[in-house]
DNA sequence: AAAGGCGCCAACCGCTTGGCA
DNA sequence: GTGCCAAGCGGTTGGCGCCTT
């Protein structure tokens, strides 16, 4: 007994999406909005499934997604955050706004992992942590006596808090430009890359951004994708706003924590503290302290 | 010019999670 | 407490286009 099929598979279309679907999805959330996706189908008159359609519209549909090419910033930001949380591609996509997750999964499974991993070989092995900026994830590099290993993980957690804060850092521009991004980013919209065929649906959906941006500029939290353009959107990407707060999961956080009392940085003062117990202590109310640590951030810039 | 190889990326699959009755 | 359903998420796949021979 298999898992059932989330629709009736005979009868769904599948492949790539044609300008008149994605004209009808569009103009359909437009006017009843991004929710209770399996009604999508039916209501539209859509040959798909309601997952198909809520990937369309999330992925490639919505309003504020920047498609093409990566910039070095992006680039550099992606590979600090997945040094950071591994590949929760919805987390990291969190942190950047326009951005999908799918695409960012993409770009590092295409572009970043080949980089790295040619870097990586051009470095020494010598060493148990080849990690710099731009290193897999924390538990990727794992020696396999159990010294190395402790030692390992604490060079590896301060080369993730080194991380975040050259990726915080005001004076590295890329760090800067990606927060200042993301706290004005009401005030300067994106140049917009869409794809071809989405080009047209994206100029269908110019007017309707704008009515929505009026609505959702006088918000000014500072969390991650917290200033989304469209009402619509900002639902969309709750949940992954959400869950950046847990720690790694493939090390127990035992291990995480008798790591970090053999670090110096451990005792480390300012936003390392707050950020380590956001990242460590699963107990604290995480979203509260990921609120006030982004706070203090944004206060210093 | 043609064929085969390769890389990229849109879309799919299926597991997990959260909400609700 | 339990089961069901919808949605979220990450891994994987398949097709298309570019490159190389």
């Amino acid at each position: 007994m298999g898992r059932p099929p989330c629709c009736d598979k005979d009868s769904v279309k599948k492949g790539p999406w044609t300008p008149e679907e994605d004209i009808l999805l569009v103009s359909y959330i437009q006017q009843h909005g991004a929710s209770n996706w399996r009604a999508v189908p039916a209501k539209t008159g859509l040959l798909r499934c309601s997952k198909s359609c809520r990937l369309r519209w999330t992925n490639y549909l919505r309003p504020g997604i920047k498609r093409g090419n990566f910039t070095e910033q992006e680039e550099k930001l992606i590979i600090h955050l997945q040094a950071l949380l591994g590949n929760r591609w919805a987390a990291i996509a969190s942190y950047l706004p326009e951005r999908t997750d799918n695409d960012i999964k993409n770009y590092w499974n295409t572009h970043l992992k080949k980089k790295l991993q040619y870097k990586l070989n051009d470095t020494s092995s010598e060493h148990c942590v080849n990690v710099g900026f731009g290193l897999p994830a924390v538990h990727r590099s794992m020696p396999k006596s159990k010294g190395q290993w402790e030692r390992c993980l604490q060079t590896n957690v301060e080369m993730a808090k080194r991380a975040l804060s050259k990726a915080l850092s005001m004076e590295d521009p890329m760090g800067s430009s990606v927060m200042k991004s993301m706290k004005y980013e009401d005030s300067h919209l994106p140049s917009i890359t869409y794809a071809a065929n989405t080009e047209n649906i994206s100029r269908l959906l110019e007017g309707w951004m704008i009515k929505k941006k009026k609505v959702t500029s006088a918000s000014t939290t500072i969390s991650p994708k917290s200033s989304d353009n469209s009402s619509t959107s900002s639902q969309m990407s709750m949940s992954a706003s959400n869950c950046i707060v847990s720690p790694p999961t493939l090390l127990g956080l035992e291990d995480y924590e008798s790591a970090l009392e053999g670090s110096p940085e451990a005792t480390a003062q300012g936003p390392f503290q707050m950020l380590e117990s956001w990242l460590f202590d699963e107990s604290a109310d995480g979203e509260e302290q990921q609120e006030s640590f982004l706070s203090m951030v944004m206060d210093e810039l």
